[in-house]
DNA sequence: TCCTTTTCCATACACTTGACATATTACATC
DNA sequence: GATGTAATATGTCAAGTGTATGGAAAAGGA
């Protein structure tokens, strides 16, 4: 057998090159060139894990999903087994808006996602699916904290879904230093104290 | 004298060219030559109504932001002299949403305005201090339907207007087709009732 | 009629890109 | 050590980029 590397490892090497060029110099500058320069190796190394520059962006923003989805896990520890629905929703807000070095990178991953997903079909699907699914976990989320009396019954629990996930439109002014990172946190806090005020 | 044509109105024509382009290619096809394309001229026509590439993007971003206050400018005067501050918040909120094709085509501009601010200083600077005297506007509105006694006196005129904002986040899952575009409205109306709520 | 000024455009240049093809290196097994 | 294959490096190519340049076309004043 030759040598034989991690290619899943690489691959993610290769996608946080990607990340580092995409927060530094946009998307625009992702090119298999600069990422591979960015990551140390050769553009030929890159083209052999991925076929396709496509392919590479895909897989870097894939991954970008999987890591917030994996910080907020983390974070998630240490609220124990049942946590507080108020609790669990401030983490994964606070992981989907640019708050730390890493949940920044991730963010502008995501937006470049998003931005890309309106004129191109094969990410748009990816990305709709991927909001779509994440925003199905929020609205149960919601739905059960209303179930058990955490959330005035009166509340529409898909109005307050999208009104949860709204929250980050924080995002460009925090990115833009429009308002502190501090406001931010009050903000969601704000409304998440104002969500659950019917709690017994 | 010679042929004299309205050059506002020439780079009014090619950032709509330009707007096109973004709307339907994305930002990375806005090429001097692939907006000349649009625009139905030469790409030396467009250098000559541009010296840069940069200076294009520039001119049709600041366009879309005039655009769109005069979007709001126009709904406005259906509510005379002094509308109701919820009227104005939702004209306003409405109008930066993608919830018509003009309001979909500056907003798309918006979001590769704020994208390609983080990391080009010169476009940083536009686009911060702009978001900035936006978000004043929106703050000085708070702030005065507060003395008015339309919103609760206990809100905090800061946090609540960057929660108002925060209501563009509706933005990429409407673009993405997670949510219907009523229903964003039904969140950003549930959102400025319960804002205005404490009125007498 | 010529001249000046502005508008507009074709071309050229240096450069980057993605994709592909080819060459080289590294290493586990026979 | 020979060999085969994965990993990496390098080269090539057509297509596309921004922008500098030179000059045509147009329009009015002299």
């Amino acid at each position: 057998m030759p040598k034989q590397v991690d290619h899943r490892e690489r691959r993610e090497t290769i996608a946080r090159a990607l990340w580092r060029v995409v927060e530094q110099r946009g998307i625009a500058h992702a090119s298999v060139r600069e990422v591979a320069q960015e990551a140390g190796i050769s553009h030929g190394a890159v083209q052999h894990y991925f076929a396709t520059r496509e392919e590479m962006l895909v897989f870097a923003m894939d991954f970008a999903s999987e890591q917030t989805a994996g910080r907020v896990a983390d974070s998630l520890r240490a609220f124990g087994d049942r946590p507080h629905p108020r609790d669990l929703l401030r983490v994964m807000l606070t992981e989907m808006l640019p708050l730390h070095p890493d949940a920044r990178a991730t963010s502008r991953m995501s937006a470049a996602y998003v931005l890309e997903a309106l004129h191109d079909a094969n990410i748009h699907t990816r990305a709709r699916d991927g909001l779509t699914h994440g925003r199905e976990l929020v609205e149960q989320i919601v739905r059960q904290a209303i179930a058990d009396g955490r959330i005035g019954a009166d509340r529409d629990p898909a109005t307050e879904t999208n009104l949860l996930l709204a929250l980050t439109g924080l995002t460009p002014l925090i990115e833009l230093g429009v308002i502190e990172p501090e406001a931010a946190l009050t903000a969601v806090d704000q409304h998440l104290e104002r969500l659950f005020s019917g709690e017994a």
